[in-house]
DNA sequence: GAGCATAAATTGAAGATTCAACTAATCTTC
DNA sequence: GAAGATTAGTTGAATCTTCAATTTATGCTC
């Protein structure tokens, strides 16, 4: 095993701030979330998912990629959605494995809601207080990131 | 209540790219810990708090505080660190409520151990994919979201 | 220095996530 | 078209996190 290729000083500080900053800011979103709506990051993130698909619906593996998130706990997240009135799941035609999770207008409505004051947050505690060009900095660097995690 | 300020169309795939792709890093950084050193990221961050602390200890509430972490976390957390032997606790001399975390001698090598590898994933997921202005850019964002979170 | 508010840390229960096992349906190939 | 392999999705148990309550000690104020 050689010798690793340790980070240099300025990479350390930078690779820490994020670490740091993103864990706070996710607790920042979902605290919010959280008290003002009853809603997860993680559900959040489902319910735009959903609304954002042909006909507010999606199967569950694709939903499941979609959202970043494991097969099993979109499952539990959705069942926990589901008894809340914020999604229905039902059968697949084509394919009788298969189940779709479909966004109800309930859960559209809470959605619109949540996502009002998401936004400001969003704009609070980052978008509205840094240059803009860090911003698409941030954008090209999180989608070579997934880029180079899809290639496995 | 007026209508909302929405992200425009950079900003909103910024954004995602962000939400996405952090996810699914932490996610990747995560299962490397676990798998070749049997330790999740918020455990592999408080040994690397209390290594770099004087002495290799540091209090419960400054340790939570340094780790984003919440104290009753830090105290489960501690307790499954210190059953591996990786982290002993003591009390505090001045104040009798205090608690010192310090970090053992097999906790140092087994950071010591795990921190060569995940130097080697941070590199390959992020730092060396790509460009390093652009990972400059994201320490000065979230150095300035966590100096936004601190203002209150 | 007694009484009351605050702070440090832990605890146990409730809630969420991961992990491995499982069911059921589809695809493959011989 | 049957056998075996793969895929979709769920489930329950184990693990981890959050939340509220508790314990013990300190600080403050009169």
């Amino acid at each position: 095993m050689s010798e690793p290729r340790w980070l240099d000083a300025t990479q350390q500080r930078d690779w820490r701030a994020y670490v740091d900053g993103s864990v706070r800011l996710t607790e920042v979103m979902d605290r919010d979330l959280k008290t003002r709506h009853g809603l997860s990051v993680s559900e959040y993130e489902i319910l735009v998912r959903l609304s954002e698909a042909p006909e507010r619906r999606l199967r569950m593996a694709e939903l499941a990629d979609n959202a970043s998130q494991s097969r099993s706990r979109l499952s539990h997240t959705c069942s926990r959605l589901e008894s809340k009135g914020l999604v229905s799941r039902g059968s697949c035609p084509g394919d009788k494995r298969g189940v779709y999770a479909h966004l109800t207008d309930a859960g559209f409505d809470a959605l619109d809601r949540a996502s009002r004051d998401h936004v400001e947050t969003v704009r609070a505690f980052l978008v509205d207080i840094i240059d803009p060009a860090d911003l698409e900095a941030v954008g090209r660097v999180f989608t070579a990131v997934m880029k180079r995690i899809d290639a496995g």
